[in-house]
RNA sequence: GGGCUGGUAGCUCAGCGGUAGAGCAGCGGCCUUUUAAGCCGUUGGUCAUGGGUUCGAAUCCCAUCCGGCCCA
């Protein structure tokens, strides 16, 4: 049957609904007296005499002649139904008969466990309060496998309200994500810290490397960009003599999706005056501490089944970013000193360098291939390199490395933070450094940001702070494997419309 | 961006040169404690799109669109 007439059959039990006096559309509310969950968990307290009222969507249903079993959701649990056509009457039993598998319906009724041993609800009244007019892709069940259903993640991440109702991992992940997202807030709330909003159109995107969206400011005839990073104006605040801050916030990277990469993501930024990068480290420790406890009960995870286990109750690993290349790359830091030695060092580990125009990037190379993989429990890797770290300051001792770490957990990068630069002279040569970069072809090199030097030149208390990926942050602790997992509306691609054959 | 891989009924999939298939959903019938309810009957398709090869294409080739996996 074509999806039109599938379509025609619900629009016609609609009809014949109205004809029978009820309209679902026009009913406004249905006050309920227990959730699911609620009726299985206090079902013995609740008795077989007790009036209740429930309400859902219905996701089976197996009609036997003058009864039907049904099972209806709540999005979080389900509980079935037992409808007599003797207890409706004539009319509402026809009613009932019309509800298909994706409706809302509204029920009165009282407990009883039917003759195979399942808590059910026996109704007395029976309620549509919504039809379905689209049939809904709900798979069949037993013993926690599912036959059909929604898999294809195509139609899973375009029709995410079906893979909500349909898909209860997924719903799971996305709904986790939420619970981790204000757990985060919670957190940082309680140590004292003040959530503050910045702008997201910007005159010039600058915090992080990578390329910003355009967007034009119709009132001023202006030419704006997306914000790429929170940083600049966080700090901006710190020289306001606000003492912690924070913004959980989107920013837009123009740049390609992947499993770990969506063009808009969600940033957490925190800075706080007169503290330094090992103070931010015990921050962040406490911060997945904290927000375990708060979503899942422990601070020892095991997100992914036969996976690591994450104990996040101890302190993080520590390594020295020059010390691993060394242990585990076998380059030498005196290698890495000069330009012409450091490519040398990559080519001989198997890693083409033309590409390569400074220090920095060598490093992180090499950080990348031999270091990440093998950072599964979670490690703070603390010193990079200048050239890629133009808001970090300098490490005392050796002017090419700064004083940064990024946090890594089961091999991904989830944290980047480093004592901030307040000394104005060192972040204006800094940025001047990124500008002959941008002239170098770099165009993801910081741009100039002179009201931010105005404001490190009214003074900026020493600061720590430190930017956490909160999809990531979702992904690693929900064990989703795709970004997509954690996202409600990855982006995706729009279907062109398809064109029969060009007119003549 | 590169390699591999997929797109067939509303959903999940089979078919891989010779009449377009199954299960579920839907529709009709029987059925007043079922649960992947069951039994009988039945509808449903521009095989992603556009070209090509062929007597003949869902199937082979090319291009495009949209995904997935791996790599950069």
């Amino acid at each position: 049957m074509s999806e039109q007439e599938l379509r025609a059959v619900r629009l016609s039990k609609l009809e014949r609904m109205r004809e029978l006096g009820h309209d679902p559309f026009s009913v406004e509310r249905f006050p309920t007296t227990h959730s699911a969950a609620e009726l299985l968990a206090k079902f013995d307290e609740i008795g077989p005499e007790q009036e209740v009222r429930y309400a859902g969507r219905v996701v089976t249903s197996r009609p036997m002649g003058k009864i039907t079993f049904c099972h209806v959701s709540d999005g979080d649990n389900r509980i079935q139904l037992y409808i007599r056509k003797d207890d409706l009457g004539e009319t509402a039993w026809e009613i009932a008969e019309l509800v298909d598998i994706g409706d809302h319906v509204g029920v009165v009724g009282k407990l009883m466990t039917t003759k195979t041993g399942e808590k059910s609800i026996h109704v007395s009244q029976l309620t549509p309060l919504s039809k379905a007019l689209e049939p809904l892709p709900i798979g069949k069940e037993k013993d926690g496998q599912v036959w059909y259903g929604l898999t294809d993640p195509n139609l899973r991440y375009r029709h995410r309200h079906l893979d909500l109702i349909v898909n209860a991992e997924a719903r799971t992940m996305l709904l986790n994500r939420s619970r981790i997202i204000s757990a985060v807030r919670r957190h940082m709330d309680s140590l004292g810290y003040f959530e503050v909003e910045t702008p997201l159109l910007q005159l010039e995107a600058g915090g992080a490397a990578a390329t910003p969206f355009l967007t034009t400011y119709n009132a001023y005839d202006l030419e704006v960009k997306l914000r790429i990073s929170l940083e600049l104006y966080l700090k901006r605040i710190i020289c306001g003599d606000v003492r912690k801050v924070y913004e959980i916030g989107r920013v837009f990277r123009n740049e390609g999706v992947s499993n770990r990469h969506n063009p808009e993501f969600t940033l957490l930024e925190f800075y706080e005056a007169y503290i330094n990068l090992e103070d931010v480290m015990e921050i962040v420790e406490g911060l997945f501490r904290g927000v375990c406890m708060d979503v899942f009960g422990t601070a020892t995870i095991q997100p992914i089944a036969n996976g690591p286990v994450l104990d996040f109750s101890k302190p993080w690993k520590r390594v020295e970013l020059l010390g691993e290349i060394e242990r585990l790359a076998g380059v030498k830091r005196e290698e890495l000193r000069e330009l012409e030695s450091a490519r040398k060092a990559l080519e001989r580990c198997g890693i083409p360098a033309e590409k390569e125009h400074n220090l920095g990037g060598i490093i992180e190379k090499l950080l990348e291939r031999f270091i990440e993989p093998t950072l599964v429990e979670p490690t703070f890797v603390i010193g990079y390199p200048i050239e890629t770290s133009p808001l970090a300051k300098k490490a005392p001792g050796d002017p090419r490395m700064t004083r940064r770490f990024e946090g890594y957990v089961m091999g991904r990068e989830i944290c980047n933070a480093f004592s901030e630069i307040n000394d104005p002279i060192d972040q204006r040569e800094r940025f001047e450094q990124q500008l002959r970069e941008r002239a170098k072809g770099d165009d993801e090199a910081h741009p100039m940001d002179e009201e931010f030097i105005y404001a490190l030149e009214s003074g900026m208390p020493p600061t720590g702070g430190c930017g956490i990926g909160m999809d990531r942050m979702a992904m690693l602790l929900t064990g989703a494997e795709q970004i997509r997992e954690v996202l409600l509306f990855p982006m995706m691609k729009p279907i062109q419309e398809l064109q029969g054959g060009e007119e003549a």
